[in-house]
DNA sequence: GGTTAGCACTCTCGCGGGGAGAGTGCTAAC
DNA sequence: GTTAGCACTCTCCCCGCGAGAGTGCTAACC
C-alpha cells in the first residue's frame, strides 16, 4: 500500500503528465504545486514509486511517466471527476434537440458530441437484443430470379440478403411469399424459424425461411456503429509517427470495434475501463477504452465508449461517457422524445 | 498540340513518376528506355513541355513532375490500360463467391477487393433510387409514448426515425396503425404520402404519415456507403506529414463522400475521372477520383469509386473500377447470384 | 536547324559535431 | 527523514559541410 504522501505525489505526477504529455520532473512538481519539500525528497519518493511499478523512466535522466499500474491506481483511488457543469449540460442537450430526428442521426450525434466533449474517439453502438426475433420480412425484386430479403427485427435492426427466387415471378407473387413467411415466422427467433422451414409446402419458401433464419442470427451490420473524433484523437502527441497513425486508422474501422465494446474491464460506477494491456486486443496496448452500456427497448443493450491514449483525461472522460450513455438510455426509455427545447 | 516526340516523352515522364514518386530526370528517361537521344535534347523537350504546362519543377534543379494538365493529357491520349488478366479475374470472382451472402457484405466486399486491386481508397455506394417509393413501414415500440418507424423503400433501402405515439398503446395497436399506413401509403413517393396524410382520421396516424413522408425523401444513411483501403492509400509517399494524413482521415469519413461521388468529370469509357483541381471539393485538390456508376433494381444507381493521390496508376485503376462496377451491376441485374464457384 | 558535349551553378540530403539544457542518482551533511 | 551539491547522462537543436543529382546555358557539331 502506498503512503499518503506517495499517493499524493503519484496523483500529481499523473495529473501533470496527462496535462503536458511530457515526462514529469521533480522540479516541475515542487514548483507548480508549491510543495513544502525539496526536489531531492521528491526524487526519493519517485524512485520508490518506480520500484513499486507505478511510474517509469523513458530513459535514464528524464522525468517520470505513469505506468498502466499507476493509471489504474489513479483511476480507482486518486482521480477527481470533473463534473459536467450546467452550461456544458445545456450545450449537449441543445445539440441533441436540434438534430434531425432520424434514429441513425441520434446515434451519430451522440458519438460526435461525446468525441467533442472529451477530445478522443467516441463510439456509439446501436442497441441490439442478444436473441433477436423476427418482426417482419420483405422481398424486394432485384431482377428475374433474385430478390433482396429485408428482415426487420423486434429491436428495429435490419438485415439484408440476396436470395434466389423462381424466375418467372413478379413482385406480387413475391409479396405473397413474404406474407406467408410473416404469417408463420413473425415473432420467432432463429432456431424457431429454422424449425418451421420444413413446414413450407414450396421449396423456395423453405429456402427463404432458412435464409431468414440465417439473417436473424447474423451479427448486425457494422453500419450500426458510429464513430467520431478520430482526427482529434490522432492529433495528440502520442501519434507522432506516421506508422502509429496508420495503425490506429486501420484498427478504428467499424467492424473491428464491435468485439472491443463487449470486453469487460475494471468498472467505476457503471463505466468499464480498460487501460493499456488490460485490453484484450493487441493493438490497444497503448490505448484506454471507457465503455458504458445503455438500455434500449426490450432488454436490448447499446454501448457508448471513448477510446484514447492511456494518457487520457480520465476525470473528464468517465463522467461524460456515463452521461451520454444515460442520455441515450433516456431517449429510448424514459423521457419525452420529440420535445424541442426552447 | 504536342509533337509526337514530345507526347512520347510526356508519356514516359508520367509513367516514370507514377512508378517512382520521384521527380524524373533527363538521365533517367534516356537510360531506362534506351532513348536514341542525348540527355541534353531531352532537357530541351522537357523545358518545352514545362512552358506548355504539362510538367513542373519542384525546385530549380530537380527532375520534372507531371502537372494536372499533364495527367489529364496522359489519361486521355497516352496511357495504356492494364488489362485484368484471367488469374486476377478469377481471384476477384473467387473472393466474391466466398463471401457471406448478406447484401451489405457484397458492397463491403466490393470495396475491399477494389481497394486491394488498386492500392488506394475504394468506395462503394449502395444503389438508390432518385425518387424512392415506400414499400412498407413498421412500428417498433420503444417505450410508452414512443416508437421507432422503420420504413423500407422499394430499392431495399431502410430509414428509421423515432416518433411520438399515444402513451397507452401496446405493440398490437401499433401494428394496426402500421397496417393502415401501409394500406394507404405503400407504393407512394414522399409528396403522395404527404398528400394522403390529412385523410387519416386519427391525429397520430396523420403525424406518422408525415414522418414517413419525411423519411422517404430523407437522404439515405451514410451507412450505405462502404470504404476500404484507407491505410494503403495513406502509406503512399505523398502522405509524409502527419497533417496530410489527418486531413485525409478527416475527410474520408462516410458522410462527406456521398456528394463527391455525384460529381461529374471527364469520362473515359463510362468511368468519370476528376484529377486534382478538377474536383469540386477543396480538400481533393491533391487527389484523383475515378467513379463508375452501376445499375441496381428499378433504375436505382449505385457507384463504385477509387480515390488516391493524383500520382495514381491510372492504367491499372480505371479498368478495375469499371470491372468491379460491372460485377456489381451483374450481381444485381443479370447473372446468377448464388452459384458457388467450384 | 536540330543535336550534343561540357561546364558552371543550384538545391537537397545525410552525417557528424558540439553545446545548451534538463534531470537524475548519489553522497554527505544537517 | 530531509536537503544541498555535484557529477553524470541523455536529448534536442543547430550548424556546417561535402557528396550527389540535375538543370540551364553556351558553343560546337552534323
Amino acid at each position: 500500500m502506498l503512503s499518503q504522501r506517495r499517493a499524493d505525489i503519484l496523483n500529481l505526477v499523473v495529473d501533470e503528465y496527462i496535462d503536458t504529455a511530457a515526462p514529469v520532473s521533480s522540479r516541475a512538481l515542487v514548483d507548480r504545486h508549491n510543495l513544502a519539500l525539496s526536489t531531492a525528497t521528491i526524487r526519493n519518493e519517485l524512485a520508490r514509486l518506480e520500484e513499486d511499478g507505478y511510474v517509469t523512466h523513458p530513459y535514464t535522466s528524464a522525468g517520470r511517466v505513469p505506468s498502466n499500474v499507476g493509471y489504474r491506481f489513479y483511476v480507482e483511488r486518486l482521480m477527481e471527476e470533473e463534473p459536467i457543469g450546467p452550461a456544458e449540460q445545456r450545450t449537449i442537450e441543445h445539440q441533441f434537440h436540434q438534430a434531425p430526428p432520424g434514429y441513425g442521426d441520434w446515434l451519430r450525434l451522440a458519438a460526435s458530441i461525446l468525441a467533442a466533449a472529451v477530445g478522443n474517439v467516441a463510439v456509439v453502438a446501436r442497441p441490439q437484443q442478444p436473441q433477436p426475433v423476427l418482426r417482419q420480412a420483405q422481398l424486394v425484386e432485384l431482377r428475374p430470379g433474385a430478390a433482396l430479403i429485408v428482415a426487420v427485427m423486434d429491436d428495429g435492426s435490419v438485415r439484408q440478403r440476396i436470395a434466389a427466387v423462381p424466375e418467372g415471378e413478379g413482385q406480387t407473387r413475391l409479396g405473397e411469399r413474404a406474407r406467408l413467411l410473416n404469417e408463420r415466422c413473425a415473432g420467432c427467433g432463429a432456431e424457431a424459424v429454422r424449425a418451421l422451414a420444413p413446414g413450407f409446402a414450396d421449396a423456395h419458401d423453405r429456402g427463404l425461411a432458412l435464409d431468414v433464419a440465417d439473417l436473424i442470427e447474423e451479427h448486425a451490420e457494422d453500419a450500426d456503429l458510429h464513430i467520431a473524433g478520430v482526427r482529434s484523437a490522432l492529433e495528440q502527441p502520442e501519434f507522432d509517427s506516421t506508422e502509429r497513425i496508420l495503425d490506429a486508422v486501420q484498427h478504428l474501422e467499424a467492424y473491428h470495434l464491435r468485439g472491443t465494446l463487449r470486453a469487460a474491464g475494471g468498472a467505476r460506477d457503471g463505466a468499464r475501463i480498460l487501460i493499456g494491456d488490460e485490453n484484450p486486443d493487441g493493438w490497444l496496448q497503448q490505448w484506454t477504452v471507457v465503455i458504458s452500456d445503455f438500455e434500449g427497448p426490450d432488454g436490448a443493450t447499446g454501448s457508448v465508449a471513448v477510446l484514447g491514449p492511456t494518457r487520457m483525461r480520465y476525470g473528464r472522460t468517465i463522467p461524460r461517457v456515463r452521461y451520454v450513455s444515460s442520455l441515450m438510455s433516456g431517449l429510448l426509455q424514459e423521457a419525452e422524445p420529440q420535445e424541442a427545447g426552447g
